[in-house]
RNA sequence: CGCGGGGUGGAGCAGCCUGGUAGCUCGUUGGGCUCAUAACCCAAAGGUCAGAGGUUCAAAUCCUCUCCCCGCAACCA
């Protein structure tokens, strides 16, 4: 890692029609702490992020907006580079792949590929969805019908093209095997080889037909194609390097790039296809690629439907960029799934920032204040007492342990140091109660002496914790009366504790994070208890949907469905299906078998006997392999509420209007 | 047998790969201090490490089986 002094590192390119969240800005920040951390150790450092604007949503999405879809996309770009501004991403450059120099890049890699005889034409059968212009594999389509849109589909024939991805696949495992800090962490790792050893690694189609898809680059070789996502986005890697930083023509000699960030999705995406290609390219690979895990919310699942997005906009105006930037690494295990929720982000603002860091440094500055006349003391005696060599001692080594977390990702480790230093701190404090001290002649000395301690300890954790916390750490040092330039400081076991800070003039003031109170009128973070406003700093999202407008229907057509009462005969649960419950019905004069997924609120035995309300007259379809005659009604959308039924006593088989 | 992650004091987690005193944060209780943001420091209580079996001088850690939870996949007709 960070080898030749330099360090590369990326996070995904996002897709632009996506509206920021919780994990774009966690990939983001962690980023952004290595990029800081690198630099603080003299590297010089590219961090790339961007967009990737190509593909069918944004057509769409352009399409229905009326306008032309690079316009849609400059209308959105904005809302990431604006939510990096505000999280303190540094971000050296920032890619779209609608830059025409990444076009012309991607097409060169296509026709160098193309020249070697690694990418080829085929045709591909699959059946396709008109309406909603897409392919579905065999064990998606449902009788016929598309899953999504439930229209009938089609078997359709299409030539694309392929790049030979299926070749590399011992290479692959070789190479990774060989190289075991290639995918991290190590789970992730097994779960590539076990994917390499157990299947047949296919050929990769990496074209559209321009009659499907035209927002695109251009096929070199065929212009009647444009390249699919994965070659376009993937490429962003290296053709960043080639034209966006301007000041440093020579890009080439970040790559290969020291660390890909990735989330677990779209590990597979990276590890094999990014590295088949890059060797297919005779590129080297990438030193590392980090998978991190997920953020549930409250327990559950993150999801638009769910409405328990988190705004990270919402989260920074609340709380601050560099508390939100802390908590995301500071509770979990950087690999793993986190849980995020209002009360844990609190907790941790109010125990690590405000009764931690912030106390610290206001009990120090007050003492300051009242017994050195405002300024930093200097030392008396030469002489360290135990605990301040204890102090001393550990910022000494933290260089040394800062390095073994940085590169192993271990950014909860890291933090936890910290917090233990600052406990180590307070007990000095506490241990030498410099107010008595004050009082007492022959004390100044020892006096002076925890003073300037504490004061150099504060410049430390400034340093220590700037990766994370930027801002924090230059109005900590501001109020200690130190500065420091973060461009020409360069982080090691000397210069961490060694400064000239005496007589510095402290500023005491408002505390440096205030304690939260969570009382129940604070405000939600989550759309689930209110709804999404755009920030003033972000442009309105175009991608966030208005709920559609529900068209009205004639009498009519309501007519066209046929409802009916209908008694419950015997119902009993689809063995390995998580909510459907397969119920024999009598509509009085007929039987009919309904499958209904309503698992997660009725047990079986709770609906016979019980009258419910019907569609009679829906086609039958197959859930699960079972056939279903019909449809039951109840109140609820994705999670269902209650089942429909009758105030009055009626026979089965009534109709109902 | 669909794939994967997990079950450790009241809560959230680390430790497990490379067996050998069970650790951290928060909470609880008692005490201390008054420089500090009702903050800080000390002490205490609290765990059959999901259960059963096995390997071993020794198992939270390795092996086997069982139970439970959470994702993914399939499923709301």
């Amino acid at each position: 890692m960070a080898k030749d002094n330099t360090f590369y590192i990326t996070t995904p390119i996002y897709y632009v029609n996506d509206v920021p969240h919780i994990g774009h800005a966690y990939t983001t920040v962690a980023a952004d702490v290595l990029a800081r951390y690198w630099r603080l150790r003299g590297h010089e450092v590219f961090f790339l992020t961007g967009l990737d604007e190509h593909g069918q949503k944004v057509q769409q999405a352009a399409t229905k907006a009326g306008i032309d879809p690079q316009a849609h996309c400059d209308k959105l770009a904005p809302q990431f580079e604006t939510l990096w501004k505000k999280l303190s991403i540094s971000n050296n450059a920032f890619i779209r792949t609608t830059d025409p120099q990444h076009k012309s890049i991607v097409q060169r890699y296509l026709q160098q590929l193309y020249d070697k005889n690694l990418i080829y034409k085929d045709s591909y059968t699959g059946w396709y969805c008109t309406f909603d212009e897409r392919f579905w594999t065999e064990k998606d389509v449902e009788n016929g019908l598309c899953p999504d849109c439930k229209r009938p589909v089609e078997q359709l024939s299409e030539h694309n093209y392929f790049f030979k991805m299926g070749q590399y696949q011992e290479q692959l495992l070789d190479y990774i095997k060989k190289h075991p800090s290639f995918i991290r962490p190590e789970s992730r790792q097994n779960e590539v080889l076990g994917f390499l050893q157990t299947q047949k690694l296919g050929d990769l189609s990496i074209s559209r037909p321009k009659s499907r898809l035209s927002w695109g680059i251009d096929l070199p070789f065929d212009t009647d194609y444009v390249t699919y996502v994965w070659f376009d986005a993937l490429v962003n890697y290296i053709s960043a390097l080639e034209y966006l930083p301007r000041e440093k023509p020579a890009g080439a000699r970040f790559w290969p790039a020291d660390v890909h960030l990735v989330g677990k999705d779209i590990l597979t995406t990276h590890a094999v296809y990014w590295s088949t290609m890059l060797m297919a390219l005779n590129l080297p690979l990438p030193d590392t690629i980090f998978a991190h895990g997920w953020w549930t919310v409250d327990g559950e699942k993150m999801s638009k439907s769910r409405r328990n997005v988190v705004d990270p906009n919402k989260m920074i105006d609340e709380f601050g960029a560099d508390a939100f930037r802390y908590f995301l690494l500071r509770g979990v295990p950087f690999g793993q799934d986190g849980d995020f929720s209002q009360s844990a982000m609190i907790a941790t603002i109010n125990g690590d920032l405000a009764n931690g860091l912030g106390n610290l440094l206001s009990r120090t500055l007050k003492m300051i204040h009242n017994f050195t006349e405002g300024k930093i003391p200097e030392r008396k005696n030469p002489t360290y007492e135990w605990m301040e060599e204890t102090i001393k001692g550990e910022i000494e080594a933290r260089p040394l342990v800062m390095n073994q977390h940085y590169s192993t990702f271990r950014f909860k480790d890291d933090l936890e140091g910290i917090k233990w230093i600052i406990t180590l701190c307070d007990q000095l404090i506490d241990e030498f109660q410099p107010w008595k001290l004050a009082k007492k002649e022959d004390g100044k000395a020892q006096l002076h002496n925890i003073l300037n301690t504490l004061s150099r300890a504060l410049r430390a954790l400034s340093i220590s914790l700037y990766p994370y916390m930027p801002k924090m750490a230059d109005e900590l040092l501001r109020r200690l009366g130190i500065t420091l330039d973060w461009s020409q400081y360069k982080l090691d076991e000397k210069t961490i504790w060694r400064a000239a800070i005496e007589g510095s003039v402290v500023k005491t003031g408002s505390p440096l994070f205030p304690r939260i109170d969570n009382k129940p009128g604070a405000k939600p973070v989550t759309e689930s208890s209110a709804p999404s406003q755009p920030t003033p700093a972000a442009p309105a999202p175009t991608a966030a949907p208005a709920p559609p407008a529900v068209p009205q229907i004639t009498i009519d057509e309501f007519m066209k469905i046929q409802l009916k009462t209908a008694k419950v005969l015997s119902a009993e649960r689809v063995p390995k299906s998580e909510k459907l419950i397969k119920l024999q019905i009598s509509l009085g004069t007929e039987q009919r078998q309904i499958v209904a997924g309503i698992g997660k609120k009725y047990e079986p035995d709770a609906l016979v006997g019980k009258t419910i309300v019907i569609v009679t007259n829906l086609k039958p379809a197959k859930l699960m392999g079972i056939e279903s005659q019909g449809m039951v009604l109840a109140a609820g959308d994705a999670d269902v509420r209650g089942l429909l039924t009758v105030l009055e006593e009626v026979d089965p088989g009534t109709k109902v209007k």
